[in-house]
DNA sequence: CTCAATTTGTAACACTTGTTACATTTCTTT
DNA sequence: AAAGAAATGTAACAAGTGTTACAAATTGAG
């Protein structure tokens, strides 16, 4: 179990053994969930710390039509509902459910703060968990502010070819995910890019885009 | 100066002598910058944090058609740029620049660690500052994805009737302001505005907002 | 290789929002 | 109280996106 746990990110580079030391000598509770039983209400005021030991959670938000969406799922070994640990808004958005039969390991805030305090490389991960996971959240903030799809993809096409040599992207995605990713319908997305072909601005040769005009396509954004 | 330092949010309820003996005890500097002058560009790694202890500074995007964009005013005592500190991409997005002179106190990622070991104060501090951040960004998050205007506009009616009485909501902004906010044009929002009086949703009495079909309210959120 | 499933291309039409323009109302200042 | 400024109401039209539907192409499993 120590060697699964210090496979978390908030555990990283942090031996079984010190983990069972540090677990020895703080305040914790690990639980068990089955299948479908719902680990955290949505509202709920959330202190703790989860940590994913086995098994798979989600997260699912209700509307205000009382209709439930899935969020996200998160699968063992990692942490989750990490980032509203210290807010002073602290409740939780979204209903946390087992998809399966889960160990969780749960630490008190306060209990935690204290292991911050004797623990550097636990401080540091978790700073480094909750920044990672602001400036993923700051961007695609900026990113939906966009107002058009040609936008949008602009944007990303860029993003992507900094990375990329010869001005060719690969194409991971279905045309499907990268329209659920942008928050727009299939269809749509597809005319955009049809449209920026037209224009001369890209190229796809099969699952692969190539930047033709990168000054066309920069002046696409905004 | 103590006493400034004392009123930023990561220094909150440390008084002035607490705060002199941490400052000699760590390392840090302090830099005066003129009115205009950039104290930090954007793509620079971001390893200090920055205490504005007098003065104003303004963070500005510059987008990919290198227009300069204005994102927000920070006025001392206050702290900048602290959530990508510990970011693994801790590149800064935008440029810092000096609204006015500015005084600003710097502590190096690597201090400033040292010091959340020795003082839980702060330690809890800058957890709290990032961590309401990180909600604020995310339910704006939640908000921009909403689709329509209308939608936009009864999340945000019913979040505020949550803390209002009788059904009835102060509209502080102008609707410019409001349009704004929600990345709309003004006629759109005033147009929006005017179908839920004729569907019968809302009264508008003046400067308020009353809430007339809750149910028929939150039906148009998605 | 073949067939079924998945993915992509495309079109017509409706809906939402932006754009522009101007009238009307409300607020401020003198 | 009057004049000017700011905010709001409204309309016509353009632009962009969603919806629905179906055909064509590609992929994967047997």
């Amino acid at each position: 179990m120590y060697s699964k746990i210090s496979e978390t990110p908030i555990f990283k580079g942090i031996s079984s053994d010190e983990i069972s030391n540090i677990l020895n000598s703080t305040h914790h509770q690990i639980k068990t969930y089955e299948a479908e039983a719902i680990i955290a209400f949505s509202g709920d005021e959330c202190n703790n710390l989860f940590v994913l030991i086995e098994g798979s959670i989600r997260g699912e938000a209700i509307d205000y039509n009382e209709k439930i969406i899935k969020i996200e799922d998160v699968f063992a070994p990692d942490t989750f509902a990490e980032a509203f640990l210290f807010a002073d808004q602290n409740n939780l958005l979204i209903n946390i459910v087992a998809n399966t039969k889960s160990k969780i390991l749960i630490i008190h805030k306060e209990d935690l703060l204290v292991l911050f305090q004797s623990n550097k490389k636990i401080l540091e991960n978790y700073l480094n968990i909750i920044s990672n996971r602001f400036v993923l959240v700051t961007k695609k903030l900026k990113f939906l502010s966009l107002r058009t799809i040609k936008a949008k993809l602009a944007s990303h096409f860029i993003e992507l070819s900094k990375k990329s040599k010869n001005n060719t992207i690969f194409f991971g995605k279905t045309q499907a995910e990268l329209a659920d990713y942008f928050g727009v319908t299939r269809p749509s997305l597809a005319r955009t890019i049809k449209e920026m072909k037209d224009e001369g601005i890209i190229e796809v040769p099969g699952k692969m885009i190539r930047i033709i005009d990168y000054n066309k396509l920069k002046k696409l954004i905004e």
